[in-house]
DNA sequence: ATCCAGTTGA
DNA sequence: TCAACCGGAT
């Protein structure tokens, strides 16, 4: 961390150049089909990656990363095969109810001609998908303008000191569209270059050496 | 505020 | 060895 930024907090436009000049473009979502997106969606929920990427695995050698694959397998199968990537119980019911959701509204085709927003309300209705996981599989699997609000973001703003760092989810989410406009792209790459910083450097116990937003940065905020 | 849970790297 | 992990439901 550093002394404290000399300046107002950087604007979104900022966050997402300093980032991509330090880590790359990263070119999300690492999965093959709008199927996958949402399965590891969910699976990532409090989870790191690594992990979900053996669940993940497991399910494609049991041909289970389609709905109807993923319908034939018997729940206790489906929860032991995401077993490594936690909370498997929980999880496995997640994924039963969105393989619900995907049957009763006809599946990811017919979810395609819907309203962006109408789109998320929908997905807001499936036991286990919230206002992350919904805006992941919007943004990644459809490619919709929404920005995906996580740990990693609230923690980054308050440390850049930016407004609504604290807030809720819609208003820290409305408040980062707006400042960029429905941008698809640069929303896909803000959240992803978010996630690797948050990974790399910007940890509860942060690694601030290099940091390409260090003089930017108040630092951990402890009030 | 608590529970759900296996895995990993600082 | 243990905090942390791309949250959500109750």
């Amino acid at each position: 961390m550093t002394d404290g930024a000399d300046t107002a907090a950087p604007d979104c436009r900022t966050v997402l150049e300093r980032l991509h000049a330090h880590y790359g473009p990263l070119h999300w979502w690492p999965a093959e089909t709008a199927f996958e997106v949402m399965v590891g969606a969910v699976l990532t929920q409090n989870t790191a990656w690594s992990n979900v990427e053996r669940a993940l695995a497991a399910l494609r050698e049991a041909d289970a990363l389609t709905p109807a694959g993923m319908a034939a397998l018997e729940p206790e199968e489906l929860a032991e095969r995401i077993r490594p990537s936690g909370y498997y119980n929980v999880k496995a019911g997640r994924l039963r109810h969105l393989l619900a959701f995907l049957e009763r509204t006809g599946g990811i085709e017919a979810l395609s001609a819907l309203e962006t927003g109408a789109l998320r309300e929908a997905l807001l209705e499936v036991k286990g998908i919230g206002p992350e996981t919904a805006d992941d599989i919007v943004l990644y699997a459809f490619h919709r303008p929404v920005f995906v609000v996580d740990a990693y973001t609230r923690r980054l703003f308050e440390r850049l000191g930016r407004p609504h760092a604290r807030d809720g989810y819609e208003t820290l989410r409305a408040s980062v569209e707006a400042e960029l406009g429905a941008d698809t792209v640069a929303f896909n790459e803000l959240h992803a270059l978010i996630v690797e910083h948050g990974k790399q450097r910007c940890r509860p116990r942060p690694l601030c050496d290099g940091c390409p937003l260090g003089d930017r940065c108040y630092g951990v905020v402890t009030g």
